[in-house]
DNA sequence: GTTCCTGGATG
DNA sequence: CATCCG
DNA sequence: GAAC
């Protein structure tokens, strides 16, 4: 009898590419023959099946059947369910560790996990890795296994000495919270949550680093009287160390340095004040958080899941205007740091409707509306079909009427299945193939530490290829501060002036190692943005959605990560950051480009520039129908300043009840400011947009 | 009862 | 140009 | 779901 063949259909494994000379971790088997060889598919970028010779095939990587073990994490995770991106993921998993914690959950919380907890084997960080780390199979792991340091990052080989090492091992670091902002205090625990994780110690005195936030007073330092022998830098300093996953050098780029005029100017109070009672005040705060307002915080998670669950539900349902409000809501109530009265609910922004739900929440403990959509077997369907990327409520509900019930109807029906709503029975377009591969992969949120490892890969590929790109600025989730991202990406900015599209192609050759697919639409996908009427290509961008070779840490199986390139050229660069840091939804971007169109400008991805729009009353925006020359802003400070918003630093780059304050306030206004501007076109520079011909 | 957000891709 | 998507 |  001829050998086994150990794989079977389905299996994950290596394979050998005669052309390219290298083994690629992307194959799937699709039919093993008896004679020695198997059918594979592979080459994410372009799937093809393929025969092969047994020995083109290496290692089993992700087995086939995704048993259903009794792998207790396995039930965690499903129980937790991911059907509403990372960051629900990440506070569902925030609560569940709380509550189990708490030991409140009987019923539904095996034994078993309770008691890991319980007894304090476990903090949080390491129980979000233990969630995710699947290598011990149906073992529950040994306790033990907790008390040992967390895995050491480790990327490639070629960081593998330095890795071994904690990047702060030995270093005591005390971070300066000045308030006001310069930096928040989410920005502060975040930072200290990562610095104990690289062995660093937050000190609070005889400290051998002191972080100050740049825009910081003077007084702040020269009060504490330190010690000559302190190093007194700047955040970026500990970002950058972070990042680039070793201590960088205290240079003088990074040496704190008081800005005097900035101190003085700034009109926010709280800087102005003596950072004794800045940090008593903070704790105070929390006091009263955690002591009185308990229930309050129980009470506003449980309000915000219903919300969520309802907006995610009428989303996948086609109702994306009451979704909207519902994600407004749930905004408002997240962010809100009031009690949970009725009158405070009012004074956040909620509408009637909204604080009456909230009452129904606080009587039954549940809103019966959500509860519908969680009975709902099709809601569940919708929002399955949902995460593969390129399929939205139109398409899953087509899909549905086709009688598919679950992603896995969809790839048996890959070449059937229409792919648009409308559009013929006709097969999945290729984004769609391509998001279907990899729709567990991408269920799978990113945590900071992966980040920073992608990120210090994408670095070492582009110098290994010889590309010197000066800044390449990581945004989106992690630049806002979440424990957990969806993936990452990183804006990269080129000096010089013309069309971007030759050096982001040179960019992403040199990412070919890594790089395993483009989820963009086009071959690669060259957008152009541009000043109507303006041929200046200075200020376009060009973005990559792609899809990269995770860096995981020992023990974890590789992952591809969803990582987005965006490329641009220095005057567009904090337009470019500030549209890919967002928030989610992209709810935040909207409301500030609403403030920017009813103040008279148009904000742009890439550029700002004055516009006079048609049909703007109200607080509703008109359409854009003349245009001005573009506003230079060197940061992004300097485009809030320009649209008359106080700055927000990106771990705040939310919709609260302050900013929505502001639009309503620049709603208010507009009509006198959209006049100033059409005034301004009376005399010159009159760009008529292509659009408004008809 | 109708409209309500940004901007871009797609066919 | 309308529809769909992130 | 809320504003015209």
């Amino acid at each position: 009898m001829c050998e086994q063949v150990p794989f079977k259909a389905g299996d994950r494994v290596y394979v050998w590419s005669a052309s390219r000379r290298r083994w690629f971790d992307d194959g799937e088997i699709q039919v093993v023959r008896e004679q020695g060889s198997v059918v594979v598919r592979f080459n994410n970028a372009k799937p093809v099946a393929k025969e092969l010779p047994l020995r083109h095939i290496h290692q089993v990587l992700r087995p086939a059947t995704a048993k259903k073990s009794q792998d207790l994490r396995s039930a965690v995770r499903q129980a937790l369910g991911t059907g509403h991106g990372p960051k629900d993921a990440a506070q569902r998993l925030k609560r569940l560790y709380e509550a189990t914690k708490a030991a409140e959950v009987s019923t539904d919380t095996s034994p078993q996990l309770k008691d890991l907890v319980t007894r304090q084997l476990m903090d949080f960080d390491k129980f979000t890795s233990w969630l995710y780390v699947e290598k011990a199979a149906n073992v529950l792991p040994k306790v033990p296994a907790f008390e040992e340091p967390p895995p050491k990052l480790q990327c490639t080989k070629q960081v593998g000495e330095k890795a071994a090492r904690k990047i702060f091992a030995g270093c005591r670091i005390q971070i300066l919270f000045p308030g006001g902002n310069a930096m928040s205090l989410t920005r502060k625990e975040l930072l200290e949550a990562r610095l104990r994780e690289e062995g660093g110690v937050a000190a609070d005195a005889e400290a051998t680093h002191l972080v100050v936030a740049l825009g910081a007073p003077r007084s702040l330092v020269t009060d504490l009287a330190v010690a000559p022998d302190v190093e007194v830098v700047t955040d970026a300093w500990l970002c950058d160390s972070l990042l680039l996953g070793q201590r960088l050098p205290v240079s003088p780029r990074y040496r704190w340095r008081p800005e005097p005029e900035e101190s003085v100017e700034v009109p926010a109070a709280p800087l102005q004040k003596d950072i004794k009672r800045q940090i008593y005040s903070c704790k105070a705060d929390l006091q009263t958080l955690l002591g009185s307002t308990a229930d309050a915080e129980d009470l506003r998670a449980k309000v915000v899941d219903e919300f969520r669950t309802c907006s995610a539900a009428w989303a996948v349902r086609g109702d994306k205007w009451r979704s909207w409000q519902y994600k407004k809501a749930e905004n408002l109530v997240a962010q809100a740091r009031s009690s949970m009265s009725v009158q405070d609910l009012k004074s956040i922004g909620l509408t009637p409707k909204f604080v009456q739900k909230c009452l129904e929440i606080r009587e039954r403990g549940y809103l019966e509306q959500a509860e519908a959509f969680r009975k709902d077997a099709d809601i569940h369907t919708l929002l399955e079909l949902t995460r593969i990327h390129g399929v939205g409520p139109a398409l899953a509900q087509a899909w549905l009427r086709c009688g598919v019930r679950s992603i896995a109807d969809v790839r048996s029906r890959v070449d059937t299945l229409p792919g648009t709503a409308t559009g013929a029975a006709t097969g999945l377009t290729k984004v769609q193939r391509l998001g279907l591969r990899f729709v567990e992969d991408f269920q799978v949120p990113v945590c900071r530490s992966e980040v920073e490892r992608i990120y210090a890969q994408v670095l070492r590929q582009a110098q290994a290829a010889k590309i010197d790109a000066p800044t390449v600025v990581p945004c989106g989730a992690y630049r806002r501060g979440d424990a957990l991202c969806g993936g990452l990406t990183l804006v990269i900015s080129f000096p010089g002036d013309g069309a971007v599209e030759e050096a982001a192609a040179a960019y992403l050759k040199a990412m070919d190692d890594i790089l395993v697919a483009d989820l963009s639409g086009a071959a690669t996908t060259a957008t152009a943005v541009r000043v109507p009427g303006d041929d200046d290509p200075t200020d376009s961008a060009q973005a990559c959605l792609g899809v990269v070779r995770g860096c995981p840490v020992d023990g974890e199986p590789m992952r591809y990560r969803r990582c987005d390139f965006v490329f641009c050229r220095h005057n567009s660069l904090p337009f470019v950051t500030l549209q890919w840091t967002g928030s989610d939804g992209g709810l935040f971007n909207r409301e500030i480009k609403r403030i920017a169109a009813l103040r008279g400008f148009h904000l742009s991805h890439t550029y700002m520039c004055k516009a006079d729009r048609e049909g703007t009353r109200g607080r509703q925006v008109g359409e854009v129908c003349r245009a001005g020359a573009k506003i230079f802003c060197e940061d992004e400070r300097a485009i809030f300043a320009a649209i008359g918003l106080p700055y927000r630093p990106p771990e705040r780059r939310e919709v609260d009840a302050e900013l929505l304050r502001l639009v309503e306030e620049a709603a208010k206004e507009a009509p006198e400011a959209l006049r100033m501007v059409k005034m301004e076109f009376q005399g010159s520079d009159l760009r008529p947009c292509a659009s408004s011909v008809s």
